[in-house]
DNA sequence: TCTAAAATGTAGCTAAGGCTACATTATGTA
DNA sequence: TACATAATGTAGCCTTAGCTACATTTTAGA
């Protein structure tokens, strides 16, 4: 028989449920932005880098097929984070490319933050690469609070 | 007419497009295994607090349905995580135990890190609900140093 | 013991984000 | 200029992870 459902064996500092069913539903959440985030950033260096930004580019930059570049590009015109005509160049609207400042500065925070704690170069840049999504305005703070020092 | 495809304007360093794209994957692989994470964690957490998980206090911890836990359940249980019969508890496999050993640890060193530098405790829980699944070894190491100074 | 309520399960939908295979359009060069 | 190749687009599939609505099984209490 089970024990009875109120018993708390508090051996153990046990995460509070409603804290953690919100901060999950943030993650999940941060999780449909990070798509985005992803491609307005890649097409604004590639932008820079190349004078403009191609579907073939994208699918090497991004790792996956041009046809989920084209898929996912629709989407995001969608919701207007960027322009695209068929068989041209993509460019971000204004509210793309405030993303892509944002979430440029962010990556490098982030990769400076990790290598300046000795996590080693292309560790920190892997990590980054997912760990920047999640990482608030009061961490990114902390960080270069870090970083300052 | 747009800039020649070989030229770099490079005013700021741009990711190398390899290295990017094999962090991104190496995201993508790591998103799929969050669910996991997540789920034997919250698992080990309510065994251990209320002496068995069932599939309501799971829901309520990760701010889902009922129905979305069930249908998740299904598909760890095929991939060894854990086992559960209809209308009964579950029950981590040692896998499933393994890795919700690994989360918990690892949780723990990403919130008090977090806090070490700064950032309150309830945006450090929310933030690390995202980050730690994305935490390589070789970063927690780095976090731990930190923490032993 | 019976039954209402709580818990669990099922059907069937949506959306994102992957993919292969194939079709179409641009483009550079012979 | 023509055409082979590269780039782009489309059709149609899969999996994950959500959901609502409804069905079934447990369980607790009268």
């Amino acid at each position: 028989m089970p024990l009875p459902k109120t018993a708390r064996a508090a051996s153990r500092p046990v995460r509070s449920a409603p804290l953690q069913a919100a901060s999950l539903r943030q993650t999940r959440r941060a999780h449909a932005t990070e798509t985005a985030e992803d491609y307005v950033e890649a097409i604004a260096d590639l932008t820079l880098a190349m004078g403009e930004a191609r579907v073939v580019d994208l699918a090497r930059r991004l790792g996956v097929t041009h046809v989920t570049v084209n898929h996912t590009l629709a989407r995001l015109q969608r919701e207007g984070y960027l322009s695209a005509l068929p068989y041209r160049a993509i460019f971000l609207t204004p509210h793309g490319q405030r993303l892509a400042k944002i979430c440029q500065q962010r990556h490098e925070v982030v990769v400076a933050f990790l290598q300046a704690l000795g996590v080693p170069p292309k560790i920190a840049e892997r990590d980054a690469e997912g760990i920047e999504h999640h990482v608030s305005p009061r961490t990114l703070a902390a960080f270069a609070r870090h970083l300052a020092q």
